[in-house]
DNA sequence: TAGGCCATCTGGTCCT
DNA sequence: AGGACCAGATGGCCTA
């Protein structure tokens, strides 16, 4: 990396040369020894360092509750799929989360039918939104070899159910690809009865 | 080797 | 004046 410039080889401020004698700045700035400035300008290089570490320590923990593999094996996530599964995260989530208001305000709903009649017979309901699916084991293999994508990785073992009327049972996953180090989301359908995906 | 990602330095601007 | 923040430049490391 970059070794901090010494006095010698870097000249101090090119503004001193161009000042006007009569100004008072110049007087001011005129006392600043090259010296002083070498060690001024580590002193704000130092700062900058830090911010950034703080900067890079608050994306780490922006990283560790997102929901993509963790572990020495698996590739950090850059910084702007970071950014971009976050923004996607949190557009899942509030939609899992109006979706849920929506649901609990039809069950409050005098005359509104059963959450069994919400579901086609073939397709047993998941029982609420927002729980994690039961055999995840089957459904990440299920879920290893996507059409069009190469391997793509089942975030943790977090699935969110979004329930609809037009889309009984559908899930949204939050995923990484691999290959393009992307993170995308993915809907799938779940039946209960047989435990398989339909994507 | 090109391209992506990152850390660092640096100067400018804004705020307190 | 000093600190925070930002963006551009630069160079190192890694991977396809």
């Amino acid at each position: 990396m970059n070794s901090e410039s010494s006095p010698s080889s870097r000249a101090s401020s090119p503004d001193i040369e161009d000042m006007d004698s009569s100004s008072s700045k110049f007087k001011i700035k005129k006392q600043v020894t090259e010296e002083e400035m070498y060690h001024l300008r580590l002193k704000i290089n130092g700062r900058e360092r830090k911010r950034m570490h703080d900067l890079n320590l608050a994306m780490d923990g922006l990283r560790e509750v997102m929901p993509y593999a963790h572990g020495p094996s698996v590739r950090k996530l850059s910084k702007i799929a970071t950014l971009l599964l976050a923004r996607n995260y949190i557009l899942m989530l509030t939609s899992s989360l109006d979706e849920m208001k929506r649901l609990v305000g039809e069950i409050y709903t005098p005359g509104a039918p059963s959450p069994r009649e919400w579901f086609p017979t073939d397709c047993a309901p998941v029982p609420a939104a927002g729980l994690r699916l039961p055999a995840l084991g089957r459904t990440a293999v299920s879920l290893h070899h996507l059409p069009g994508s190469a391997e793509v990785r089942l975030f943790k073992q977090r699935c969110f159910v979004q329930t609809s009327h037009t889309l009984p049972g559908c899930f949204l996953f939050p995923l990484l690809d691999t290959d393009a180090n992307k993170a995308i989301t993915l809907s799938a359908s779940l039946c209960q009865s047989c435990q398989t995906l339909k994507l």
